[in-house]
DNA sequence: GCATATAGGTGTCTAATGCACATATGGACA
DNA sequence: TGTCCATATGTGCATTAGACACCTATATGC
């Protein structure tokens, strides 16, 4: 748990509870992505922040590997190490579009949050004294 | 990690991995909820569906008092069980505050996340004939 | 030779949390 | 009286995600 998003955080170092919709729309944008370049593009979607663990984008993909979301296999051309790419499957595009409904909602629910917040925090403001920020 | 969101989930059965802001929100709005109620309430807040950890819920407002963002009394008034009220203190409502700013880039991040999936899944669907819904 | 960027991993420990379970009060009802 | 349910608050355990440290390998620049 944390205190807040962005605190000094006390303890935990949660990231990214959501990698897996941003890895499989990565993924539809441009079939047959590697881990390396996946990670690099997966910060600017990140919901936790800019920062994306190349460990746990490389996890994350062998899971989706075993679920059968992608395939992928070992690219040897071009200099540098090989890569290994990864092209989703049918169900991969199935589990991304449930993600983007449940996504969604979530927006639907942030908005009413958001709103919520709005309207309930001006008097929590004045109730306390006017706290700058 | 799931497959999706309201998955038949494998395995796992992650909840709300965003249950301290909804509360914050809740008590801002109704300063001296008690744990049951604020369960209760939460339920049409959560980012990841319905259902909402009584337990959690008690476990995240004992958290919150040791961190100093509610006081907490027991009030033995009135029929059945003792409640134990909380009551949001300066540090709670300056979290709540960060809170709102963090879901604020959230719904930035999930507008772009959302645009970008509209883009490009027609043509996936295109690609690999059209499959329903 | 050595640092750096690219590329792909594994091992381990901690924190979050779902689930099962325990406790107590008071009302409904037979 | 006994039993069941809703309210109300918790604890213990096991599973899981994920941050961090660490390792390997290739190619380029200095």
């Amino acid at each position: 748990m944390e205190l807040a998003p962005t605190f000094p955080s006390p303890t935990s170092r949660r990231q990214s509870t959501v990698l897996e919709p941003v890895l499989l729309l990565l993924l539809l944008e441009k079939n047959g992505s590697h881990g390396y370049d996946l990670a690099n593009r997966a910060r600017r979607l990140s919901l936790t922040g800019p920062e994306v663990e190349p460990s746990s984008v490389y996890r994350c993909l062998r899971w989706f590997e075993k679920e059968g979301l992608v395939r992928s296999e070992w690219d040897n051309e071009g200099p540098g190490a090989s890569r290994r790419r990864y092209f989703l499957t049918d169900l991969g595009v199935k589990s991304l579009r449930l993600w983007a409904d449940a996504l969604k909602r979530q927006r639907g629910v942030l908005d009413e949050y958001l709103g919520r917040y709005r309207m309930a925090i001006p008097q929590a403001m004045a109730g306390r004294g006017k706290q700058s920020t």
